[in-house]
DNA sequence: ATGAAAGCGCTAACAC
DNA sequence: GTGTTAGCGCTTTCAT
């Protein structure tokens, strides 16, 4: 393990020179530099996080905060984040609140966030009231990924837009009865996103003044298996709506595979339209709303890394872009579909 | 920000005292180390990682090296490691190879594990020769998870095992033309797991004396929708077989996809098992054998864990379980379906 | 353009 | 049981 003592020597200069060569610092000689470089390549010399951490104050990593890895949505931002991270020679300091559960107190306060980090970015979490002054009072940059949070850089789908273009599609093909299967994690923790496309359904199906039963809501949790179950319970009441809005893809294959079990057509008897783009949607033919989480993890990533590089972008939440996709679950309601209690075996 | 300084001021002793008190270390009253507690609490004193790592040589955090994270296999075992390393107070440091599909070389010599973490913990990776060597000299403990490596700590499925469960159970349903959906990834970092499982399709096969034909072994790239291009091509042959075994559920998940878009009934014409007990099996009714990359995950961080205490395992790799797990998507199979030629509509 | 030297905050001998 | 004292390997003034 060669240290930075012994490329000086191999090179014949100080520590101090070696420094700055090798960081790519001003006021070193070509030669010396090149010198310096070739020693180092030599003795196989790599610098030492903690010491240059220990004297510097910067630790050359960044916190990701998530929920959990297991949703596709998390995943594809932090391969988005590390992407951009890398590049700028960061390292990835992972903090998955899946794994402790009783853990967030004191969560950004904490060591690996305030010690271990340059800086934090946090996906998808509902905050406390106490996490977000937390959040607010760090020394570090931080950078939210999600719903956006007053006072904060962050970036985000606008998710009452995301909600209103999935809508507006089954209503522009001819759907009178949309339902929504949406509903909070296991862990409470990204509440405020399916709080957003709820609340927008609602509001929609309200401003058009289309019927809004009780029923019409389910609870996905987010998760596949719950959302089918959910669906399953739904689609089997006599009322049951000719469209689904569903607040995210996986939720929305849950309610697929419940309809293609109740033998409902899709998209003949009922329209089904998600949220995300994942990268299993177009197997399963499904309208969805697009949004690209690798992306907004790089911009996020980007933007903690300016704040580093002394050039902070403004404190405002930036809108990542949506687009809706058009595939094989959506379709023009039947027209004679009015009836509440007509459906087919 | 307190540093143990001030926490030594306040208590009136002297740093050692403090280093010493809060690490748990004997040779300290219990009144002193109760009163360095107090005042580390109330100063809110986090220790610095550089620091204690400098001058310990210990960093606390542990490297995971992933091809992917978006695989359901590789995000489980990441939490699960997370979860065991956690509770022994260390962080983990996430390498994503997917990231940076260039940056393979000089991979585990470099920075991250070499100076960042204590230990490596690398996941279903099919190392090239050299990566190899520098694995097994590398001055930290090492685990694999998945493929075991010769020489080296790590926990796996038999995967020549796990294969001939599934195809056996095909077999006693009366299944004798068994097709394969395997395939390494699109960075070619796991293709030993594929190898073997693929390998132990053929041997089965061959050892059985039942047909195996070159168009019964299709390339999934452990991807859902390259597998279901892959079985769609496949299923659409005159002498389309009456089983599928598929090297994991994602890849099942897609075979059952492009079997429902063909009118092929699961399991009355079509017997579909796959390998993981994904999270979303249930949900697709799938048969399969069952893993636990979670636990194998922490089994994994168990080994590095207990070597960095000083008590190493043996080095031998170790076999986590596996199970069938038989559900709808496997029956026996049709007896009129003997002549290859013979399929409805 | 380069070097000397003083830390960064902590741990680890070694004394007492 | 507790304090002293070296460093750990870098970065960073401040000189030169």
């Amino acid at each position: 393990m060669a240290s930075i003592h012994d490329v000086a020597q191999r090179s014949g200069v100080s520590t101090a020179t070696v420094s700055r060569a090798l960081r790519g610092l001003p006021n070193v000689s070509p030669v010396t530099r090149q010198r310096v470089q070739e020693a180092a390549d030599a003795l196989g010399y790599i610098p030492s996080p903690s010491a240059s951490g220990l004297s510097s104050g910067r630790t050359g990593a960044v916190a990701v905060v998530v929920p959990s890895l297991t949703r596709w949505f998390f995943t594809e931002v932090v391969e988005g984040v590390d992407a951009a991270l890398r590049v700028e020679g960061y390292d990835t300091f992972l903090v998955d609140l899946a794994v402790r559960p009783g853990e967030r107190e004191r969560l950004f306060s904490h060591t690996l966030l305030r010690k271990r980090a340059d800086a934090v970015i946090a996906l998808g979490i509902r905050f406390t009231g106490a996490e977000r002054s937390e959040l607010r009072s760090l020394p570090v940059p931080v950078a939210i990924v999600g719903a956006p949070l007053a006072g904060l850089r962050g970036i985000g789908v606008d998710d009452a837009a995301v909600s209103r273009s999935a809508i507006q599609h089954l209503v522009d093909l001819g759907h009178h009865r949309i339902a929504h299967v949406g509903g909070h994690d296991r862990f409470g923790l990204d509440r405020s996103v399916a709080d957003l496309r709820e609340r927008a359904w609602r509001a929609e199906l309200r401003d058009r003044g289309l019927p809004l039963l009780d029923h019409w809501f389910a609870s996905g949790g987010f998760l596949l298996p719950q959302s089918k179950a959910a669906a399953l319970t739904m689609l089997q009441r006599p009322d049951r709506p000719t469209g689904v809005f569903a607040g995210s893809d996986e939720m929305a294959f849950g309610v697929l595979l419940a309809a293609a079990e109740l033998g409902i057509r899709v998209p003949e008897d009922l329209s089904v339209v998600g949220i995300d783009d994942h990268s299993w949607s177009a197997a399963f033919h499904l309208t969805t709303v697009r949004q690209d989480p690798h992306e907004q993890g790089a911009a996020a990533a980007a933007m903690v890394l300016a704040q580093l590089a002394g050039t902070p972008p403004p404190i405002a939440p930036i809108a990542a872009p949506h687009e809706l996709i058009v595939r094989g679950t959506t379709a023009a309601a039947a027209r004679s579909r009015r009836l509440p209690a007509d459906r087919d075996a």
